[in-house]
DNA sequence: GTCTATAACGAGATAGAC
DNA sequence: GTCTATCTCGTTATAGAC
């Protein structure tokens, strides 16, 4: 009985990836807004209908990709801060922005679809959140522990933002300085903002060395939030 | 004669616009990404053959609307930097930005169809260079002055990124000194990537009061192309 | 119970003949 | 410029295979 519910279950999941991956193939050639359930079951050989076991909707299987790409940037996130661990702080938090644009320029359209335009007439669902956060909250860690190690330097919040800053510490940032995550967030959104320039064509002409171009901002970033030059 | 030609030039000035209108309203509605040349045709009650008089094709009339998407987000900029032409350079700046923002959050669509993820299957031709170019210049601009007047502070550039910093100022940042020339590429990048958070979710249960927060971070996105404290 | 296939719906896009 | 025949789409109901 378990084995032949294992099987069924390894079937399921083996089903479940081929339509995503044949999804995510789409998603390139495509788009998002084009991305039709038709179209991936004509790919698996499969008839439309059949989907509906696996995915309840076109948006839920949206969804469950756009789910799967925070998690992919997520862990390549996770695991290039577990890789310099040792590190000082501003090394790390370098480490981490480098290893996000790695994911990006490796994974251009499923940073479109996380990180681009909004897919018109989808909204995404509350389930999308935890996943949506990892990246940010690796930042989080590393000014956390730079803050309860070497200390953050250079930071100050004016009076307007205080309530925000405090808020901000309460809600996704606990055991931070306020001004710091103030700055975090600043940092976070500047970084996605480096990295979709480059992959969406707005460096063309403008930046040749990137590498270099990046590395150099990243550890800008890094003295924003408070890290110091490493 | 001349009078008739007037009359059909102005005309056909008309129906150019009336389809660009059309246009933006389907890019609201569908996204760039299902722009068709037959639903504005029938918005407008027109055959969709007869559009081929104005746009020779979906792509051309794309282009359009991506230039005079670039050059209405370069006039608010210009405009920004006119109205405070008095002012010292960190406050010029954060005008510019700010103006750039409300643009952004006036026109969420026109924003998405520049800065936000690409058309598939179509590529920008050099045409859209120019008006591509117009908000990045009036940052420059500011730079430029504050350079000759003032004066910048607290800049430097790694040797590896020396190449890349001239190579800036002889492409498109003439009279500036390199390491501003990088400083002000990456604020320029960082700059849409606020901007890009706030209008596409991403700030959503991260950031309440925006429009303090935004004005913050322009500001120390000043200072990081070396124009002090405002 | 779990899955796939057939067929159909209503809405919309599209191609081509006229 | 019009009309029609033929596509696509998401989605559902239903029937049968394992």
């Amino acid at each position: 009985m378990t084995t032949a519910q294992g099987a069924r279950a390894r079937a399921r999941q083996e089903v479940t990836a081929a339509i995503k991956e044949a999804a995510r193939r789409q998603l390139a050639a495509e788009g998002a807004a084009k991305l039709s359930l038709r179209a991936v079951a004509r790919e698996l050989g499969m008839v439309s209908s059949a989907l509906y076991r696996y995915f309840p909707s076109r948006d839920d299987l949206l969804t469950a990709l756009i789910i799967d790409a925070y998690d992919s940037v997520g862990e390549a996130a996770e695991r290039a801060r577990d890789a310099v661990a040792d590190a000082p702080p501003p090394a790390r938090w370098i480490a981490v922005c480098e290893a996000v644009r790695d994911w990006a320029l490796a994974h251009p359209h499923e940073y479109a679809l996380i990180y681009g335009s909004p897919v018109p007439g989808y909204s995404a669902p509350e389930t999308t959140v935890p996943a949506a956060a990892r990246v940010g909250m690796v930042f989080i860690g590393i000014v956390r522990d730079a803050h309860e190690g070497p200390g953050l330097s250079g930071l100050s919040l004016p009076a307007d933002l205080r309530p925000e800053g405090a808020r901000m510490v309460a809600d996704f940032a606990a055991d931070v300085p306020p001004e710091a995550a103030v700055a975090l967030v600043a940092a976070w959104a500047q970084l996605f903002g480096l990295i979709g320039f480059e992959l969406f064509g707005q460096f063309n002409r403008v930046v040749e060395d990137r590498e270099t171009f990046f590395r150099h901002a990243a550890g800008r970033l890094a003295e924003g939030v408070g890290l110091g030059r490493g």
